[in-house]
DNA sequence: GTCTATAGGTAGATAGAC
DNA sequence: GTCTATCTACCTATAGAC
């Protein structure tokens, strides 16, 4: 609290009138940014879209996101080990809130119709999740590995959502060849 | 302390005797977990094998590693966005630390050779990783929205292993389709 | 609203008896 | 080695002046 007050440039006493306790601050701050995350994720999984064309738009939109807040995943997954039932009871009330069952149906038709391979939705779904989210967490780590700075990082994250979905659609087409949707 | 303490059967003050102070107590419980985990991805990432055979063992003994020790990824995702510095800097003192540049080098070689497509070895390392990872990162969220208990979604994961090894084996053979290496 | 000063409580660490 | 009692430091939260 001390330090947060040093560079609003106030001190503690004020940040209690303002937000009653850490926990009230610290709740009020990360619902913020999980719920402008959660947003844009319920957005681009309710998108009419061919399958395809829907992952493209959820690795692109994923990667902007965590991109533009790079600290938000070390935060979620601080909470998850610590507050997970309450963390995860509030992600269920939250009216838009990310909701995978129509991608997971859309993998069980187009598999169903041999259009893609014959995959369980549910371990590709959470495949795709994985692809996007783990560099992110894993970025003090790898950053430092690699010798680069954080907006270097971010870059290379950038180019990497080509990689990924070049990866995805590899492994799902039948023939195998990256086709152009 | 005090609950460590406790469930140990002892008091505080016999704890301190033992450990000195806790961030010593907690360095050693994790610097023991961690170098077991090490040690282990430094044997499967050094043996000598065929690209798709290796990353086979990799998947395996990572998903096994990881079944083992739940707790453990929690941990480290923890030290690595506090003490980012200092943990990174341990991991490369470790003797037996996982290099993955083998396995760079053998995704490079084969990418040259077009038996398998030609991907970016560091991107294609790096979604190995996050396929075999992530899932237990966030098992804390997925397996209360799945409402599963820990040794089901442990089994969950075990099974996982056939989904992500077909998963990277069709991404990466030039036919796309999964053969028996 | 904004500050200073301080109460209240917690937890790591130590002293000292046994 | 093991315990109890206590010290010390820190940090959240509040009281009260302005």
């Amino acid at each position: 609290m001390q330090e947060i007050a040093d560079r609003a440039g106030i001190n503690k006493g004020l940040l209690h009138y303002y937000f009653r306790s850490k926990e009230a601050l610290f709740k009020m701050i990360f619902r913020e940014a999980f719920t402008r995350f959660s947003k844009i994720l319920h957005t681009v999984l309710s998108e009419d879209r061919p399958l395809l064309e829907k992952i493209d738009r959820i690795v692109d939109e994923y990667t902007d996101l965590l991109c533009q807040n790079p600290a938000l995943p070390g935060f979620i997954v601080n909470e998850l080990h610590t507050n997970a039932d309450q963390f995860v009871a509030e992600i269920m009330q939250l009216p838009e809130r990310p909701d995978p069952s129509r991608l997971i149906l859309q993998l069980h038709i187009e598999g169903q119709a041999g259009r893609i391979r014959a995959v369980d939705p549910f371990q590709t779904m959470l495949s795709i999740l994985s692809l996007c989210a783990f560099p992110f967490i894993a970025r003090p780590m790898l950053q430092r590995m690699v010798h680069i700075d954080q907006e270097t990082y971010l870059e290379l994250m950038r180019q990497r959502t080509h990689a990924v979905k070049d990866f995805i659609r590899t492994a799902l087409l039948p023939g195998g060849q990256p086709s152009e949707l």
